[in-house]
DNA sequence: CGATCAGTCTTTTTT
DNA sequence: AGACTGATCG
């Protein structure tokens, strides 16, 4: 038997070796899941089935990355020829090489979540729609979002009755036409959001067989890690890609989903289930990580859900401390508390602070942890929600780099059109997307074509340099490598002199993340094995990272995050931090069954991350949009048995009172005006626009039926005063417009 | 067009 | 309490 197998015990050995068909490993936390995982690819290797042939997909690029290492570290270099990452980045990775036969440009620009909700607003101002009314942006982008993962697209969506009444019900009649819109604006400006990455790839192998057939054939294996995170869209895909082989294997924990609000499906287990009535399970029950003492309270924690597979978690490990439950004032000194008792632990029983982390529920709650370590100089690392890339200076020079890389980006040129300052405000950008819109073209061909317009001369000029400066930036990032392409673009687009001017703290720490970023590139272009090293390859892989896949956890430091993000790792130490109700568990979720045994999942995880020692802590009162709030303790802290629990003074005996309920503001509605949907038709073949006269009657390929009034200038330029019977007057470049003569 | 100021709204969680 | 928006003025 090989070596690395006697280190396995007999679950998670039968789970290795089992590697042909399907199977479905349930895996407890702690039970050595990533374990499995690698030695059975390792396994695999060993048994001569081709690396590239073996599609891993794990939930974070961290995670793929290490797992990569790991197997490595048994089978060699093969390792390097695994498909190995999130289904975001493998994703995008197929849709680079097969985005033309959907129309979109190879180039293709990845929105996030900021990107994908300013479509939104720009969409709303169009439509004369009130953002803080009915059509609040981050809904409409959720809904859009929570659609797309399930598969649903605007047609789908108009043809279901249930969705369309509810809308009309709730007021939001028009969502449809802004889902329609948004996305037919996306298209336009050649760009994805997270979904599209999920949906594209799914129309791709659905509408191509050829592409179904192609990938079908090159990923004979194919890996799941934390499955039971996967949503509609996702299991779609996977089940298309395996459909030939059936050699998938999952890898999942029912008991620590916590993504359903991003669509994710513990049903997806039971489907596949159904959808490959052959498969093995495995279950993995033995815990190697905790003391007796979390293992069975967190078993408390998770039998109060009613939902959930059969398994039982036990383990070999000593019992270890109770659990501590630490009551404070404020949260403030909710702060303090937990930072005297690391000082605690590091001084008195020399554990490090990299052992330890504090895990709270909203990323808002880190600020009281954050001031308290820096007054008693305690080093701590914040995994925030906003990663490094999302940082604005940062997203501002990304931008550039969007914009030159795929011009028809428009959430880019948005940004960077004024930035730094040229004199293009609002008013002309908004000028610049009626053209257009009128003429169907990119807001890049309507700069490029700024004299056939109206508009002052001084506008004229200034767009006429800021296109000399973007095509000068095009040449570079073909001539140039990415690293001395960024550097020109930071330099002669402004940035770097805006920054270095700004001496406050903040803007140099601006102009320090800028840096950053170049060196960042720099380092990219450096990579052995990566063999797109073009600057669009950079952006590619750095709009799909998380702040966790960007931090390094070696140096001895204080983690600090969200529950979320603290999936899939372990500390000796955990703080789990602002235990009270309406908080832990959310107000958001404690209205129906499901969305408070999500809660208590997310605890659950919370809880399991613990090796040796747990601190449950709460505060009685908290800061809240600026006032006192009274919390009780949360109810999840009664569902552990209190013979695991050691209680500080007087901790379990909080004042209980009800929070004020803040009432909202009546808000007045907006008189929405009427405007007419636009539909174009992308059959329509227009005429030679030369032969267009003064007089005729035409037709327009969005603006239907209308008479030329007038024609004038030359050449690109030339123009038509057109009077359409549904859209009244309107100039139009010649050459853009699709018009037939009627 | 851009800077300043007052008023409004915010909190889940993330690829 | 702080970020963000929109209105007003230079």
């Amino acid at each position: 038997m090989k070596n690395y197998l006697k280190e396995l015990n007999d679950q998670q050995r039968i789970a290795v070796e089992n590697y042909q068909g399907a199977s479905l490993i349930i895996a407890g936390a702690g039970s050595g899941k990533t374990r499995v995982l690698t030695t059975r690819i390792a396994y695999m290797i060993d048994n001569h089935i081709d690396a590239f042939s073996i599609l891993a997909l794990t939930f974070t690029n961290k995670a793929a990355q290490e797992m990569r290492e790991r197997v490595e570290t048994i089978v060699g270099v093969d390792a390097k020829n695994i498909w190995m990452g999130t289904f975001h980045s493998v994703f995008a990775r197929i849709l680079r090489a097969e985005a033309f036969r959907i129309g979109y440009p190879n180039n293709f620009t990845i929105y996030d979540t900021d990107d994908s909700k300013s479509v939104i607003k720009a969409i709303l101002k169009e439509e004369n729609l009130d953002p803080k009314g009915t059509y609040k942006p981050s809904a409409i982008h959720s809904r859009i979002s929570a659609c797309k993962n399930s598969l649903i697209k605007p047609d789908d969506y108009e043809n279901n009755i249930e969705l369309m009444d509810s809308d009309k019900s709730s007021g939001k009649a028009r969502f449809i036409e802004l889902y329609r819109k948004y996305n037919a604006r996306c298209f336009r400006s050649g760009a994805m959001d997270f979904d599209d990455l999920l949906l594209n790839t799914y129309d791709l192998l659905n509408n191509f067989p050829d592409v179904l057939y192609k990938y079908q054939h090159r990923f004979n294996y194919v890996l799941i890690d934390e499955f039971q995170d996967t949503n509609v869209v996702q299991y779609m895909i996977i089940k298309k890609i395996a459909a030939s082989t059936r050699n998938l294997c999952v890898v999942g924990d029912d008991s620590q989903s916590i993504y359903s609000f991003r669509g994710a499906n513990i049903r997806n287990i039971l489907d596949f289930e159904k959808d490959f009535p052959e498969l093995k399970v495995f279950k993995l029950e033995q815990n190697y990580r905790s003391t007796v003492n979390i293992v069975e309270a967190s078993d408390n924690i998770i039998s109060n859900n009613k939902y959930r597979l059969p398994k039982k978690l036990w383990t070999n490990n000593a019992a270890g401390n109770k659990i501590k439950i630490l009551k404070a004032d404020t949260e403030a000194d909710e702060a303090n508390i937990t930072a005297f008792n690391i000082l605690n632990l590091h001084k008195n029983e020399n554990i490090a602070f990299s052992d330890i982390a504090v895990l709270y529920r909203t990323n808002a709650q880190s600020r009281a942890f954050e001031e308290a370590f820096r007054r008693l100089g305690i080093d701590y690392r914040l995994v925030g929600s906003i990663s490094f890339y999302q940082r604005k200076e940062v997203k501002d020079l990304l931008a550039y780099f969007r914009f030159v890389i795929n011009p028809a980006d428009e959430e880019a040129l948005k940004r960077i059109i004024n930035y730094p300052a040229r004199g293009i405000g609002d008013t002309t950008f908004a000028h610049l997307i009626v053209f257009a819109n009128d003429n169907q073209c990119t807001i890049w061909d309507i700069i490029n074509n700024i004299n056939a317009f109206e508009i002052s001369n001084r506008i004229k000029t200034v767009l006429t340099e800021f296109a000399f400066m973007i095509k000068s930036f095009q040449i570079a990032v073909k001539q140039k490598d990415a690293f001395e392409a960024a550097k020109q673009m930071s330099k002669e687009s402004g940035l770097i002199r805006l920054m270095s001017d700004d001496k406050s703290p903040e803007g140099i720490g601006r102009f320090e993340n800028v840096q950053n970023l170049l060196s960042a590139i720099k380092a990219f272009t450096e990579r052995e094995n990566t063999e797109d090293k073009s600057l669009a390859a950079f952006l590619q892989e750095v709009s799909l990272l998380t702040d966790a896949d960007n931090q390094d956890f070696k140096t001895d430091k204080v983690t600090l995050m969200t529950v979320h993000s603290a999936k899939g790792l372990e500390f000796r130490v955990v703080f789990v931090a602002g235990l009270e109700e309406n908080l832990f568990p959310s107000m958001m979720s404690v209205d129906t069954r499901e969305e408070l045994e999500e809660e208590r999942r997310l605890f659950y995880v919370a809880v399991t991350r613990a090796m040796e020692k747990l601190y449950l802590c709460y505060a009685t009162t908290r800061f809240q949009w600026g006032n006192l709030r009274y919390c009780e303790p949360s109810r999840f802290l009664d569902e552990i048995e209190s013979k695991y629990i050691e209680y500080n003074a007087g901790a379990k005996q909080g004042k209980i009172k009800t929070p004020e309920i803040k009432t909202s503001t009546v808000q007045r509605k907006p008189v929405l005006p009427v405007r007419k949907p636009l539909f174009v038709n992308p059959d329509f073949k227009g005429d030679d626009v030369s032969s267009l006269q003064t007089g005729m009657n035409i037709e327009h390929n969005a603006f239907g039926n209308g008479k030329i009034l007038q024609i004038d200038g030359v050449g690109d330029s030339r123009m038509a005063l057109i009077y359409f019977d549904k859209f009244g007057q309107k100039k139009i470049l010649l050459k853009f417009a699709k018009i037939k003569i009627v």
